[in-house]
DNA sequence: AGACTGAATATTGTCAACAATCTGCAATTC
DNA sequence: GAATTGCAGATTGTTGACAATATTCAGTCT
């Protein structure tokens, strides 16, 4: 999918339907903070956008709400979720546990292509800290973890964590940024590609997971510091 | 939820749109197997037969899809998905792990009550077994992995874990039945909680673990044995 | 006979209109 | 003045109709 040779937008409307697409679109809208966490989404107006009915819409609402993007009530509408501290501590803790099994397979099974991939990576994500270029390492970051979840070789895992890293970034979009400490974050990056290149899966899985903890402990004082 | 009072349909219709109690009603059609894996769904028919128009009937196939028990191709509709082998496979990769961390959770903060629920349901399902009531065994299985998770108390891995669990069952219902060795099952599930009520976290999440990898290695000896 | 063409049918995709419900605000009452 | 009621306006929920596409099958040609 990274890969893909850009498709016309011709094969797109013919292979996936409209509301694939508006599912797509309003997916991106959220991710990217244009509808703010708590916002209300008005069919209507989305409908009015994207030139079509409000058919395709609801359709690709329903499916968000199904994924956890979106939160519906009846005839009060659809609205972009709001993650608590609570439940991003609990999404962290299946994030964890995912994290060590996606270590563990990606020392197994990644091809030596895919481990100098990550290396390349962390390389960029190293010149970005020194350039203290945040943006640009936090999109880096968010690569580096697909590119090491896919190379973990299983399509539902893929999925899982994806969703889960969507619910998580939902949350840091409510204006918890990631609380510093990226530097640090690239050493850990570091030895998990380490570990993968030495193929010791345990270790590997270990590194991933503690990687995510780190990252939870983060979310925690930047929450706390908020709350004070 | 298992202890909901039964609400009033009325409650029921003004709470939950159509389209969710449609949701509902067509994953309960799949999960028992009256909607066949691989078999295309209609939406005229399922609008006559729960009395409404194809709109709501759409919204729910969209969720389904999202959720994964439904698959859908442009122009041509909704098919009931199909589970390979190497599909359940992944899924089984991610349960494994997931189980884990549930034996983990679920040691830690089971209540006094909640571990005695659960040596009550083992001690249905010897019950079961003596009496080689098999479809009570599989019923009576399905309750206690719901009730572990939800000990866990981790809503959203409850969640995570019972998508995975149903895709399973779509699965179990192409014709593999569990091979046999169900008087196995439970005395892993006796030595789970066990752990659990000694409070042995570790123990009880790789005993968990366990459990999910027999019931993986019973799938593949299963499967093999169709095959030949 | 087998492969191809093309109409007839069935099914899905999309839309626009109508019904039900909620929200906000002004008028009314105590 | 505060609470309540009732009335627009806006928004969602649902529907039935129409358009676009796929499937089927009879007929035709080689």
């Amino acid at each position: 999918m990274p890969l893909a040779s850009t498709p016309t937008t011709l094969q797109l409307v013919q292979t996936n339907s409209l509301p694939a697409l508006v599912h797509a679109e309003i997916e991106q809208l959220i991710l990217r903070g244009e509808l703010a966490s708590g916002q209300h989404v008005n069919e209507s107006e989305l409908a009015l956008r994207f030139g079509t009915s409000r058919g395709p819409i609801r359709e690709a609402l329903r499916a968000l709400e199904e994924s956890g993007l979106v939160r519906s009530e009846k005839h009060r509408g659809v609205f972009v979720r709001e993650i608590s501290v609570a439940e991003a501590d609990e999404i962290y803790d299946i994030r964890e546990a995912l994290d060590q099994l996606i270590g563990q397979r990606v020392a197994e099974r990644a091809t030596p292509e895919q481990i100098r991939d990550l290396k390349a990576a962390i390389a960029e994500m190293d010149e970005a800290t020194s350039l203290k270029d945040i943006k640009r390492y936090h999109a880096l970051n968010l690569k580096f973890h697909d590119m090491i979840v896919d190379f973990a070789g299983n399509a539902r895992l893929t999925e899982t964590y994806r969703l889960l890293t969507k619910e998580l970034l939902l949350f840091r979009l409510r204006g918890l940024q990631d609380g510093g400490g990226f530097a640090v974050s690239n050493t850990e990056h570091k030895a998990v590609v380490k570990a993968i290149a030495a193929r010791d899966s345990v270790l590997a899985g270990e590194l991933l997971r503690q990687h995510a903890a780190e990252s939870r402990a983060r979310m925690h004082k930047a929450a706390t510091r908020r709350d004070e």
